[in-house]
DNA sequence: GCGCACCAGCTTCCATGCAAGTTGCCATCG
DNA sequence: CGATGGCAACTTGCATGGAAGCTGGTGCGC
C-alpha cells in the first residue's frame, strides 16, 4: 500500500495481503492462489479478463513460476481456464452453467441434510444453523442484503459441514466458488429473499427431529425453488455469461 | 517397452506412453499426470509411496518442472498430497474415506438417474445403460471378474454422464479415481457381485418410463447395498488404510 | 550407555533463461 | 483500395540453478 511508485490499473489485484506478517510461512503459491481466488470471486477479475502470467506477477510481486502454479490450482477448480501460448481468462457462467451448478448444489446439500438428521450429535449441528437463520432474520429486518447473503452462505456451508464429511464439503466449496459471482450480481434484482428463512427453519425443524427424508426433501426444495427464481431472470435480462 | 538401456526398478512408471508419437502436441505436464494418474490406479504406485519429483521425472525422462505441475494436479484431486520439502506421497484410504465416498456417490449417482429419467430423451440414456449391463452379465457368466468390473464401471459412468451435467459427472469421475484402487484390491475378496445386474435393470427399467423418484431410490439403495458389503470386510480386515 | 547438538544430504520452492507458438500489425503487392 | 505475406512482440512450456528447510545420522558431552 505504501509503495509509492504503484499505480491503480483496473483489474488491480493489490500487492500481496500482509508481505511481512508473521504467519507461519504461507507459500507465494498459497499467496497467489488466496489473491486471485479473492479477486475473481469479488469481480475485480471480471469473467472473460484475460492477462498474463507475467502482468499478474508483477501485480503481486513475485516471479512467474508461484503464480503458474496458482493458475494451474484454479483451472482445475474450473475458475480460470488456461490458452495455451495465449494467456489466461476468467471463466464466465452461462445459465447453463448456472442449471449445472444448482443440481450439483441440490444433490450436495439434501444429501448433506440427511445425513446430519441421521446423526447422533444432529442438536448441535441444528443451533449452529438457527444461529446463521436468525443472523439471516435480523439482516433481512434491517435490509441490509449484503449481511443477508453472508449469513445465508454461512447457513448452506455449515449445512455441509455438519454432514461430517470432508469431500462433500470440499466439493460444495467448490462449486460455490464457481457461482459466487453470479449470485452476487443479482442478489439486488431479486424479490427480497423472505422465504428463506422459513424454509431454513423448516430444514432444521426436520433435523432436531431426525426425520432424514423430510429433511433431504426440504433442502432440496429450497434449493430448487432459489433455482427457478434465478434461472428465468437470467435468460430474461439476456445473460449470455457471467 | 523397447528401449533396451531402460531398467525396471520398482515402482518404474515406464518411459512416456508414446515419445514419439504424432498425437496432437500433448504437453509434458499432460503427459506426466496421465502417467502418475495410471501408476495410481493400477497401484504400481501404492498409497503410502514416498518418492521425489526428481526421481519420477527421471523415469518420465523429462525435467522436474512439468512433473511438478502435474503432481499440483493430483494433489488437489486428492490422489496424492506434497509434503513441504518432503517429497510427495500417494495418499491411502481408511474405512472413513471410503465412507464418505460412498455418501458422495450415492448423492450423485441418485440425482443423476433422477435427472436421466426427467429427460425426454431417457430412452437412448437407458439402452446405453443396458448394454453395458449385459456385459456385466456376459462376464459375470465367464467368471471374468475383471471384465465385469471394468463393465460396471462403464455402466456408472454412462448413468452419471447421462446427466446431461458435465461439472456432476466431472466430480464423480474424480472421486471414482480415488477409489479405484479400493475396489480393485476388493474384487475378489467379495462375494461374486450377482445382484448387481438385476438391480441395474431396475435402475434402467424406472428410468425408461421416467419415474424419477424410482430412479433415485434405486440408484441410491444399490450403492447403499454395496456400501454395506465393503466397508465390514474392510473394517474386517483391519485395513487402516488403502 | 544415553541424550543432545550439529552437519551432510536430500527435498521442494522460486527465479530466471531459452525455445516454441500465436497474434496482430504493417508493408507490400495485385 | 483490398488482400496477403511476413515480421515483431508477447505468450506459455520447460529446463536449470540457487536458496531455504526438513531428516536422519554422527559424534560429542555427560
Amino acid at each position: 500500500m505504501e509503495d509509492g511508485a504503484r499505480r491503480f490499473c483496473p483489474g488491480m489485484i493489490g500487492p500481496l495481503p500482509a508481505p511481512t506478517e508473521r504467519s507461519p510461512t504461507p507459500s507465494l503459491v498459497e499467496s497467489a492462489y488466496a489473491a486471485l481466488k479473492h479477486a475473481i470471486r469479488t469481480n475485480v477479475f471480471a469473467p472473460g479478463y484475460q492477462g498474463s502470467e507475467q502482468e499478474i506477477a508483477a501485480q503481486l510481486g513475485m516471479s512467474r513460476t508461484p503464480v503458474h502454479e496458482a493458475i494451474i490450482r484454479l483451472q482445475e477448480e474450473g475458475l480460470v481456464r488456461v490458452l495455451p501460448r495465449r494467456g489466461v481468462v476468467v471463466c464466465a457462467l452461462s445459465p447453463e452453467d448456472m442449471r449445472e451448478i444448482y443440481e450439483v448444489v441440490i444433490a450436495l446439500e439434501s444429501a448433506s441434510a440427511g445425513l446430519i438428521a441421521a446423526r447422533e450429535d444432529r442438536e448441535a449441528a441444528a443451533a449452529t444453523l438457527e444461529a446463521a437463520n436468525a443472523e439471516m432474520a435480523s439482516a433481512l429486518a434491517r435490509e441490509d442484503l449484503v449481511a443477508w447473503a453472508e449469513a445465508d452462505e454461512r447457513f448452506h456451508q455449515r449445512l455441509v459441514e455438519g454432514s461430517g464429511n470432508r469431500r462433500l464439503a470440499r466439493i460444495f466449496e467448490t462449486v460455490m466458488d464457481q457461482s459466487h459471482r453470479a449470485r452476487l450480481l443479482t442478489l439486488r434484482l431479486r424479490p427480497k429473499p423472505v422465504l428463506s428463512v422459513e424454509e431454513h427453519k423448516g430444514i432444521v425443524a426436520a433435523i432436531r427431529t431426525g426425520e432424514v427424508a423430510a429433511a433431504e426433501g426440504l433442502a432440496r426444495a429450497h434449493r430448487a425453488r432459489a433455482r427457478d427464481q434465478l434461472l428465468p431472470l437470467l435468460r430474461q435480462l439476456g445473460m449470455r455469461h457471467l
